[in-house]
DNA sequence: GCGTAGTACTACGAGCTGTCGAGCACGCAT
DNA sequence: ATGCGTGCTCGACAGCTCGTAGTACTACGC
């Protein structure tokens, strides 16, 4: 996939937040405390949709744009891309069950045996 | 922590298959196919050092790289950071855990009761 | 003393990211 | 119709990382 720099993961996470579309200006207006230029928002709006992560659409003459999926589903794909990179994933699995808390690991337990159910 | 390049990860992997520290001469051989010239291997192997990936030690008046990790915490660790990066870390995980193979899910399992066990 | 192996330092081009400016188009109020 | 505000597209540039390598210095064996 690839990773995404800061101002990209900032914007990102701004509509990753939001239930609806925004245009370029809105993103603008909620990043506001880094005090960008108009033009720096839609050029990494732009760049962020031409790589996929998200999609936009008309809006009079603006552009609304929303992410493309979801933060979680973002992160389960980096989660198995970087277990791809392994020889052994068996290995890699194992230390990963050892890394994460002991809630986490309840609510992995949970998820893998709702898998197992169906 | 920071992901890796292609050159990088190539020799990594070299290191990491490896089970005695290498000379950058011996990486070299090893990663003949490229044809690469000793200087590049000698800078890239610093450079993994530099980033905290090797270690060195002086075997009389050449170096000696070895991994500062198995590749299975580097994974490892390279997940747990993108977990970090979601807000709702169940739902990461949820979907993690669907995007993962029946075997490995098993493994996944197999390592969580262990843990429980502890 | 000289060649060889090995090191450290420096460099350069490509690609990615943050950051904008310039210039163009369209609609609304005067 | 005229101009201001809004928004777009293009192009640009600087900083950093990574692949790639040359050069210059050093120490050891013959």
């Amino acid at each position: 996939m690839k990773g995404l720099g800061e101002l990209e993961r900032s914007i990102m996470d701004i509509l990753w937040a939001q239930s609806t579309a925004l245009t370029a200006r809105e993103v603008g207006r909620l990043i506001a405390d880094r005090d960008l230029a108009p033009t720096t928002v839609m050029t990494v709006l732009d760049r962020l949709t031409r790589k996929g992560f998200l999609h936009r659409t008309r809006d009079g003459r603006a552009w609304r744009y929303a992410p493309a999926a979801t933060r979680d589903a973002y992160v389960a794909e980096l989660m198995l891309e970087a277990l791809d990179m392994t020889g052994d994933r068996s290995a890699a699995l194992t230390r990963f069950a050892q890394g994460v808390s002991g809630p986490e690991a309840e609510i992995l337990r949970r998820a893998l045996t709702e898998l197992e159910d169906e």
